[in-house]
DNA sequence: AGAGACTGCAAAAGCGTTTTTGCAGTCTCT
DNA sequence: AGAGACTGCAAAAACGCTTTTGCAGTCTCT
């Protein structure tokens, strides 16, 4: 058995109450008696209790973060999405946090709200969520803070706090890039759409489209989103009678997916197809040609988002909306 | 504030001690009483606290795990480093928690020993620690168990669990393919040594070049590792008077950056330059031409860390060498 | 019919802290 | 010298559960 506070207390020769206060910087306590607790702490080796102290303060200093919890190619859940962009922002969440001094918590993908209670946290960030997640239920969010990246589309009760980028502006970016470029029948390529960044994208597509008096083009993939589901849906695009000449995909994977398919079906890449990623990633850089993508600043949306949570955790109270800006980054794939 | 056992024991007429009971399914209780008392607990939206339950089980169902904390290229903390391989291992922890309803916790990166036990966590995992975490203070994994995977050298204490693949068989399974392919001089690129993946891969490389009377040669890149420290590290290489005809890589972002930079000074691979990376990864696939590398089931690896370090909780005891195989994954950048 | 087993529930003892309150004793001032 | 402020510490009340123990009352036997 660890040593508890009474233990130290007996071996200082004073209170449990004084051992508490010396320990924690409170009170007033004469440099004598500090200096005797401190010392019959350390050689007893005492470590006050976690769990005592979390019942009394009611705070773990722990936010569970939840990334838009896909399922992937082969069918094993995946608590962090292989993604780049996930990653950055579960990174940026992680630096935040950090520096004052809490922990993220990755809650199991399938919890039901009595698995979530169990796990003791201050907080929840929602990483693109649909809005059916367990963590909107009333047991969960009544109690503590939600933070959303993204909006949660389908959920029943408002989120606090909502970390955004202005995706619809981020869509018509990339197009007038691709329309500046010489493209003329720019097709987008789609993953579902009840998640809001995807929503935005395909509404400031279809709202650019309309302003110009062209037909969208949107293939929706099924998820989860697969190379093969890309493929497929790159050649349904590449089969209309008027052949689009630029796609724009709503991730790096499918952007990815996309070039890989033109290789294979050897069209020119930008020559004859342009590639734009409506979220832009390290691995885009890597291809060549080098893939063009909307800079989203995904380590500050996820840095943000948890300042946002602690900030509502600790003072009760944080900005509501947070805009976070977008930068088209052009490269290769759309220089023709 | 929210409901507690006791307004619940009021409302259903009987004692907490059976609202206890019937919550927890514990105890001979008539069916009567239980519906009584679910019924109340369900129209008070009760739900137990977390933190009082835990103050008196000691337990958090909660595991921390570190990932090789490496500082990432912008210097940025990455909590979870920008790899593949960390993030498999990460999702097999996580899916072999889940099943068991645990909850991973990410720690701060640079959390000392009183910010780590200010979390509730029933034991940690590292993921290829070097042995200088504050886990293997005495403070910390005298009272949890502890799990690594790669053993932690510098470690001041033995470790119950470790996981582990057998990186010197990996390191002579790529050298003997490399050979089988007609590759003469292979050459290594290795990042810090100090961590036991590394170590063992160079001692594999050193071992099976004595073997044959090659000299070995080894280039060191310092931490973080970049684009530019590989792409000079190459150049050193290529700069010697026996110029080496393969390149064999501890990591997948290593074996990236020698392909990168041997298409920039318009080497041919695998013609002219062969490359194998240790670590296989999905975005070796991806390249073009596709990189060789050694599978080593890192979703297995994490999963099986996981997996221990519940048993040492729960049951006190667990396997304490835990051996996952490897698989060379040939492709063609050593195909000549 | 009486002994023993069984049933259904409550009392109470923790679990190990934090924090408020209170109380002697000492200082400071007029 | 006495009032008031200040100092250094302890007592005690939470915090909200789990779990052991105990105790009536009811059944089941011989």
């Amino acid at each position: 058995m660890p040593p508890t506070i009474r233990d130290v207390a007996a071996a200082a020769g004073v209170s449990i109450t004084t051992v508490s206060h010396v320990l924690s910087g409170q009170g007033r306590i004469s440099e004598d008696t500090r200096r005797r607790v401190t010392r019959a702490a350390a050689e007893l080796g005492y470590q006050a209790s976690v769990h005592a102290r979390q019942l009394v303060t009611r705070r773990s200093r722990t936010l569970a973060i939840q990334l838009a919890n896909s399922v992937d190619a082969s069918n094993a859940c995946a608590l962090v999405p292989n993604s780049d962009y996930f990653l950055e922002v579960l990174n940026g969440a992680a630096e935040a946090a950090s520096k004052r001094s809490y922990g993220l918590l990755l809650t199991p993908a399938d919890a039901d709200l009595d698995r979530l209670n169990a796990f003791a946290v201050d907080g929840a960030i929602l990483v693109d969520p649909r809005g059916d997640e367990p963590f909107f239920a009333t047991g969960w969010c009544r109690d503590r803070p939600l933070v959303t990246t993204g909006r949660a589309m389908a959920a029943p009760c408002p989120v606090p706090v909502v970390v955004d980028n202005d995706l619809v502006a981020a869509a018509r970016l990339m197009l007038d890039h691709l329309a500046d470029n010489g493209y003329e029948r720019p097709a987008m390529i789609t993953t579902d759409t009840s998640r809001s960044y995807a929503a935005d994208l395909v509404a400031g597509y279809t709202g650019w489209a309309g302003e110009r008096g062209l037909e969208p083009v949107v293939a929706e993939i099924d998820e989860p989103p697969t190379a093969e589901g890309t493929a497929e849906a790159l050649g349904r695009l590449l089969d209309r009678p008027v052949c689009p000449d630029a796609v724009f995909t709503t991730s790096e994977n499918l952007a990815l997916g996309v070039l890989h398919e033109a290789r294979r079906r050897r069209l020119e890449v930008p020559g004859e197809l342009g590639i734009g990623s409506a979220v832009d990633s390290g691995s885009l850089q890597l291809t060549s040609p080098q893939i063009t993508g909307v800079f989203v600043h995904p380590r500050e949306v996820g840095g943000r988002a948890a300042t946002a949570l602690m900030d509502l955790i600790e003072a009760g109270a944080a900005e509501s909306r947070i805009e976070v800006p977008v930068r088209l980054n052009a490269r290769e794939s759309t220089a023709r």
